[in-house]
DNA sequence: TTACGCATTTTTTTT
DNA sequence: AAATGCGTAA
């Protein structure tokens, strides 16, 4: 099992019990060397498959991890405690629901959800959304949360600051009154209930004598703690993890765990797994070469045995189209010489930018197949149809309540909503609750539809779930109207697929750590099965009636995996099948070819991410990732313009393309080529594709004019382009990095020497040309 | 109550 | 460009 090891894999799978951290660079074998350890745990008897516990951040991974220990012991995984953070704590308020304080079928509010509770609040409150935009309330109230803070541990420091604080006690009490739980929520609640209820807390102590956790540079605070709770016992912590490829940290994920562990708890035992085993050297170097550009790593060297096999290739196109033309044409190139499909993918920052490849893969007949995105279970017809499934589970959620009263439309208005919703929170009740008290005619509607919910739910003790759900479709009337609407048929495709997707979950319902408690999990457990009385008698014991009850429905097993997994692995994995994703989504995947599109300033990186602290070094882990994801080839392509938010904009190279060293690279396009003069179209150039108008040779879009192919604006007699010098009155001398929009619209960005960086509008600033 | 048209805003990344 | 939000007409 470990003789395939290299040195410090095997170092890392066989370590003593004891605290551990493997920093574990880009295709180093980290995976392997977990599940490996895993299996050495096992196999040496030094714990059984129930004491150990395994982190991942994403299910994917979670089902990998699963996957291939099965292949390296003959084990039932079934029942094992792997999963994702989340899939794990949802999986242990389930178990002990009333200690945690939670309805045992409580619903889990996915990002979306909870923004339309947060709106949805703020309009019953009254609260100026200029002042309280929901958008930043859901980031402080997740924010609090990944700290751990409740409403009374928040620091409120000033008015605006009390006012946040308020909307999330608020924001709170809502939640409990509807029943729902979201992200955030679900990692508090799973570590105040270990920290507060001392037997169930010493019972997983106990238990989980070894704790794995992936990705830990990606671990927030509260996660971090959570484990340092749970491995409070004496268990082993086995962090894995690579600084460099941390990039969550917009979602709260703090790097600084890492060093924070080492401190605290591997204290010097940390193994580094440095050899490469997944690029070629030139690959492999411009990675390094790029991420040595930031400071306060832990440092490591990447090496591979590896010849140094083909430079990385980068492109240079006069717009997206034409990118994304040449993108496709030279992925042809590669398929036609052998490589199949799924091991070609094209990297983006931003999921916009799929469109435009799309568009010209499907004009050019490869098959391809686009991650992330517009996921699955987030469809609104999907949607739909589980927020009737929720509302069976338990009708208090006014969320899923909101969606679907009045769709498809039943007569009831906004009026009637409102007049239920004073009712409602008159008596602190929930809408559905509420009903009752509301008469005349748009009450008699009402009361329909809780009889259409109550007839629902008597379906649900009847009928199998998938059996169900196509009841659902049909009765609540989704069926005849998505049969009327034009667009209609994909949604009721996708309707018929969450049924083929209920049929397949019931069929595998917790063989993969799903959430559900499976028997035989049950049985394995202590805590889970008869034996839990032995804990009774001292306070906060699990209740057994629960505990030993019937397992959590397939309905309510349905619905937690629906909101714990957007669907990401509905990818038919039939079709041999181009592969789209933005870069964070191909974290922890590898292609033999790698296309990372749209290297152009303010896109990768992001603008965004400039004005946030961090931001920068952020990027360009970002960027140490999607390169890393290569094998074999790495092309890195851009546009000098490209459609956004609907218009023209024009961007300069990315700084990151400058950071790698020369020897590794090779331009497809001529390296010092003069930026396309003023006014003369890019396709001037070598690489011309398509006709005239830029479009490719087989598409159908509309003409588009020359001038917004343009690399300048034209404003009054003057013209501007990028990398131009101007002046300006009060902010001094600058120059031109971004442009966009034309005529009166226009704007530039515009790097001042002295102010930093400003974005003014052409018509209305009065700038002087100088010298650029 | 609904349907439609106009205006405004949005987009970075995700469990 | 596309999605959302709001006001008005039917």
């Amino acid at each position: 099992m470990i003789g395939s090891l290299n040195p410090q894999q095997q170092a890392a799978v066989t370590l003593p019990t004891g605290h551990a951290l493997v920093l574990a660079g880009a295709g180093s074998g980290k995976t392997r060397v977990l599940t490996t350890r895993m299996a050495w745990l096992i196999q040496t008897s030094q714990v059984s498959p129930f004491g150990l516990l395994a982190v991942t951040f994403t299910n994917k991974s979670a089902r990998e991890m699963l996957t291939r220990l099965s292949a390296l012991l003959p084990i039932n995984t079934r029942g094992m405690w792997v999963g994702t953070f989340h899939g794990l704590c949802n999986r242990l308020l389930r178990a002990h629901h009333r200690d945690a304080g939670l309805p045992q079928t409580f619903q889990i509010l996915d990002s979306a959800d909870q923004l339309s509770a947060i709106k949805r609040l703020l309009k019953a409150a009254g609260v100026d959304d200029d002042k309280y935009p929901p958008r930043d309330v859901q980031r402080f109230i997740n924010g609090s949360k990944e700290q751990g803070l409740r409403p009374d541990n928040v620091d409120a420091y000033d008015a605006h600051r009390r006012g946040m604080v308020d909307l999330y006690r608020q924001y709170q009490a809502q939640c409990e009154r509807e029943g729902v739980v979201d992200f955030a929520e679900l990692l508090l609640r799973a570590y105040e209930l270990l920290l507060r209820n001392a037997p169930i807390r010493e019972h997983y102590q106990r238990r989980f004598q070894h704790i794995l956790v992936d990705e830990f540079q990606d671990t927030n605070d509260l996660q971090y703690r959570w484990l340092k709770l749970l491995a409070g016992g004496g268990a082993s912590l086995f962090a894995v993890g690579d600084d460099d490829q941390s990039i969550y940290a917009f979602r709260g994920a703090n790097v600084g765990n890492m060093a924070a562990f080492e401190r605290e708890f591997a204290q010097g035992n940390v193994i580094r797994l440095e050899q490469n085993y997944r690029s070629f050297g030139h690959i492999l170097d411009s990675a390094n070469a790029l991420i040595a550009h930031n400071s306060a790593r832990l440092g490591k060297n990447l090496w591979t045995e590896q010849g140094e096999g083909e430079p990385v290739r980068i492109c240079e196109q006069g717009t997206d189209l034409l990118e994304a033309q040449w993108v496709v044409d030279e992925m042809r190139a590669l398929i036609s010489s052998g490589h199949p499909r799924r091991d070609i993918a094209v990297l983006y920052r931003s999921n916009a930018q799929s469109r435009v490849i799309e568009h010209t893969l499907f004009s050019s007949g490869i098959p391809y197949k686009v991650y992330g995105g517009q996921r699955f279970f987030e469809r609104q017809e999907v949607k739909h149809a589980l927020a009737y499934l929720r509302l069976i589970a338990n009708p208090n959620d006014d969320t899923s309540w909101l969606r679907v009263v009045n769709f498809p439309a039943r007569g009831i208005g906004a009026r009637t909503l409102e007049q239920l919703g004073d009712l409602a929170r008159g008596a602190g009740t929930s809408l559905y609750q509420a009903v009752d008290a509301l008469q005349g005619k748009s009450g008699a509607k009402l009361q329909a539809f809780v009889e259409l919910l109550s007839g629902l739910a008597e379906q649900a003790r009847e009928l199998p779930l998938p059996e169900l759900i196509e009841h659902v479709v049909h009765h609540s009337g989704l069926r005849t109207f998505y049969m009327g609407e034009k667009e209609g048929a994909d949604r009721l495709e996708n309707l018929q697929e969450l049924v083929n997707a209920a049929a397949v979950f019931v069929g595998e319902e917790g063989l993969m750590g799903e959430p559900a408690l499976s028997q035989a999990a049950r049985a394995e457990d202590p805590l889970l099965s008869g034996q839990a009385l032995l804990l009774a008698g001292q306070g906060n014991a699990p209740d057994p009636e629960t505990v030993g009850g019937p397992t959590l429905s397939p309905l309510d097993a349905f619905l937690s995996h629906a909101s714990l997994e957007a669907g990401d692995n509905q990818a038919q994995a039939g079709e041999d099948a181009v592969q789209l994703m933005t870069v964070h989504a191909a974290k922890g995947l590898e292609f033999d070819a790698v296309f990372i599109t749209g290297l152009e300033e303010g896109l990768f990186p992001h603008e965004n991410s400039l004005t946030e602290q961090g931001g920068l070094e952020e990027e360009r882990r970002l960027m140490y990732v999607a390169m890393t994801r290569a094998r074999k080839r790495l092309y890195l392509t851009l546009a000098q313009s490209r459609m956004l938010h609907g218009q023209t904009r024009y961007a300069l190279r990315s700084r990151f393309l400058s950071e790698i060293p020369d020897v590794h690279l090779k331009w497809l396009t001529p390296r010092e080529q003069q930026r396309v003069p003023v006014d003369t179209p890019p396709w001037a150039g070598a690489y011309r594709r398509g006709d005239a108008y830029g479009r490719p040779s087989t598409g159908t879009m509309a003409p588009r004019t020359p001038r917004s192919l343009t690399t300048g604006v034209t404003v009054g007699d003057q013209h501007f382009r990028i990398g131009q010098g101007v002046q300006h009155a009060k902010f001094g001398d600058g120059t031109i990095i971004g442009l966009s929009g034309s005529g009166t619209d226009a704007q530039a960005q515009i790097q001042f020497r002295d102010v930093g960086t400003k974005t003014l509008a052409l018509g209305v600033a009065k700038l002087a040309i100088t010298a650029g």
